[in-house]
This record gives C-alpha cells, sequence and structure tokens, in this order.
DNA sequence: CGTCTTTGACCTGCGC
DNA sequence: GCGCAGGTCAAAGACG
C-alpha cells in the first residue's frame, strides 16, 4: 500500500475523530479503525443494477436506521456497550476508504478515483474535544431547539462525558459544499481547519426538537470531495415545504429503481448508497464501499457513480441499509 | 419580517 | 498552567 494511494484518496483524517481511509487494497491507515470499507472500482453499467436495494440518505438519517444492527452487519458487536465503536475517550470511527472506483456517470463522468466513502462513528462518551460547548445543560435540554442561555449553565457533572450523538461521515465527490438532502439546515458556524485552506462549516437541523448536526469540509487532499458528517438522527420527517414537492414525493422515488449511468433519476433531493462488492477485512469486518448519488439535478451531478454489484451485498450489508422493494 | 449567513468571541478538552 | 484547536454562540447583516 502505498502512502501514494492514501494521499491520493484522501488519508487525511477527520481531524478531531481521527478517521483515517484506506486505499484501494483495503490497506487504512487509522489509529483506531473499528473496520474499513473498501469499495472495488471498476464496474460497468451494464451490470444493471439491482435498485431493488439501496437506502436513502435521508432515511438513513431519519432513524430506520438501528446503529446495533449496523454494527452488527458489519462485524462489529453491537450488543456491546460499544455499539459502533464507542469507546470512552477514545471515538472508534468506522472509516472508509478508497475511492477507487467510481466510474462514470452517462451524463457526468467521472474520474475512477471519485466515489463516496462513508464511515460512522458513535460516541458513546467520547469526549471530543471542544465539542461541548458551554457544557450547560445536558445536550438534551439545551439542544432542543432551544437555543438556550448558554454561557450561564456551567452544570457539567464531573466525569459525565457527554454523550455524542452516532455520527456518520461521507465523502462525497462534488462542487458545491452544502449538498441537498431533503432537510433543512442553519449554518451556525465555520472555523478553519487546521492543515487545511478549507475551511469547515458546522450547520444544524431547522427543525425544532431536532438536534441533528453536519459539519461539511472539504477535503484538503482532494478540494473536489466534499466531507460530511451527520451527527445524530432526525425526529421529523424532511420538511414538506423543502424545495417543492421534494419531501413529498421522496417517499416513493426513493424506492423507485435508478439506473445509473443511464439516465439520471429524477427523485428529489437524495442520496442513494450502494455497497460496492469488494470487501476488505480489516480489522475483522467486511466491507463494502458506499456509493451515493445523488437525487438532485444537475447540481448534484457529478454524484452519479457506477453501481457495483449487488450481489454479495445482501449478505454483508445491514439491512437497514437497504430498502426493498418487493 | 422571517430566515439564513457571516464572523468574532467565547468555551472546553487535550497535549505539552 | 498555557496554548492550541475544535465547536458553539449570537449579534449583525444580507436576502427574499
Amino acid at each position: 500500500m502505498s502512502d501514494e494511494h492514501k494521499d491520493l484518496y484522501y488519508h487525511a483524517s477527520f481531524h478531531e475523530d481521527h478517521y483515517d481511509v484506506i486505499d484501494e487494497t483495503g490497506a487504512y491507515n487509522s489509529q483506531k479503525p473499528l473496520y474499513s470499507i473498501a469499495g472495488s472500482s471498476t464496474y460497468g453499467s451494464s451490470h444493471g443494477f439491482d435498485p431493488s436495494s439501496y437506502m436513502s440518505f435521508t432515511e438513513c438519517l431519519h432513524g430506520s436506521m438501528d446503529y446495533n444492527s449496523l454494527a452488527k452487519a458489519f462485524g462489529m458487536s453491537p450488543s456491546s456497550s460499544e455499539p459502533f465503536s464507542s469507546i470512552e475517550g477514545n471515538p472508534k470511527p468506522v472509516e472508509v476508504g478508497d475511492l477507487g472506483g467510481g466510474g462514470n456517470s452517462t451524463e457526468n463522468p467521472v474520474t475512477p478515483n471519485s466515489s463516496v466513502s462513508f464511515s460512522s462513528s458513535e460516541a458513546g462518551g467520547e469526549e471530543d474535544s471542544g465539542k461541548v460547548k458551554k457544557e450547560s445543560p445536558p445536550k438534551g435540554s439545551e439542544q432542543d431547539g432551544g437555543e438556550c442561555s448558554k454561557k450561564e449553565g456551567k452544570t457539567k457533572k464531573k466525569g459525565e462525558k457527554k454523550q455524542r450523538e452516532p455520527r456518520f461521515a461521507f465523502m462525497t465527490k462534488s462542487e458545491v459544499d452544502h449538498l441537498e438532502d431533503g432537510y433543512r439546515w442553519r449554518k451556525y458556524g465555520q472555523k478553519a481547519v487546521k492543515n487545511s485552506p478549507y475551511p469547515r462549516s458546522y450547520y444544524r437541523c431547522t427543525t425544532q426538537k431536532c438536534t441533528v448536526k453536519k459539519r461539511v469540509e472539504r477535503s484538503f487532499q482532494d478540494p473536489s470531495i466534499v466531507i460530511t458528517t451527520y451527527e445524530g438522527q432526525h425526529n421529523h420527517p424532511i420538511p414538506a415545504t423543502l424545495r417543492g414537492n421534494a419531501a413529498a414525493m421522496f417517499s416513493h422515488s426513493m424506492l423507485t429503481p435508478a439506473p445509473i449511468g443511464t439516465s439520471r433519476p429524477t427523485f428529489p433531493q437524495d442520496f442513494l448508497f450502494h455497497m460496492a462488492p469488494h470487501i476488505s477485512n480489516q480489522v475483522g469486518a467486511g466491507a463494502g464501499s458506499i456509493y451515493p448519488q445523488s437525487l438532485n439535478n444537475n447540481q448534484h451531478l457529478h454524484h452519479q457513480y457506477q453501481v457495483p454489484d449487488y450481489g454479495l451485498l445482501q449478505d454483508i450489508v445491514p439491512s437497514m441499509f437497504f430498502k426493498q422493494e418487493p
């Protein structure tokens, strides 16, 4: 494995979380990797992809995702006190790598190494530096839409580490930083990232009571790649008013076959994750690359990727990852 | 007027 | 203890 690959594919860590990425050979470079996902790259549109199995990105965030199951499916022990990879003080981000492949979409060919990586990390109680703001009300209360008073309560309990919501990171090749995912977000901050010329933006779901946040930053290794990290799960449906009927049609369209590489799907904005057949046994966990497909318009055309063979996936990929339609 | 972005300040945890 | 870096707040401004 060459470092070259890593560099090429983004071995940069997600800074605070140390998300590393693996190269196409499956080798990765991480401190505490739980498992990695490496994808194969080559795939011809002729394979015809099986649209019956996929899950929308939004849905994923929606709550239909069972972290434990996911973990289990991926070869991790779901039950234990570490759902995904949580470890006291040491988030074990699941990483994904390999941007190898991808392929090209008819309308917008993407470079071979353009794909999206997906990683997640759950923090049972990580410390995440700085993440905790004023530590006032336990995330629970303040969050709720409530912007409560900030600088006041320092009711932090000793030894009680703030619990972090599960997080999922996606690397998408795109020119736009903020990818449309069906939800409404409000930017609440932007920070320069160390060692990166690109700033990181912080967004929060505008829906009341929804505490989902997401961070968006561009890879400094490959500026064309946008890293989006979601934290938490939406506890509400997609805003119906968003982008017209996007939300409305979402429920249906997301289950509709989308011939990638042939015609652009007409779904609303969302991503479809596709798992690549390539399995890497890093750290004893199976993996596959997840290719997202933007459902938006031209704006995200570059998110269309070749779809890998689905065959193998069904067995390794957690069911919740796919939406099965009879 | 409501919503969203920008941006400097502030807070917190961590490493040295 | 100090400095650094990440994360968040909230005032101010832009926009429709």
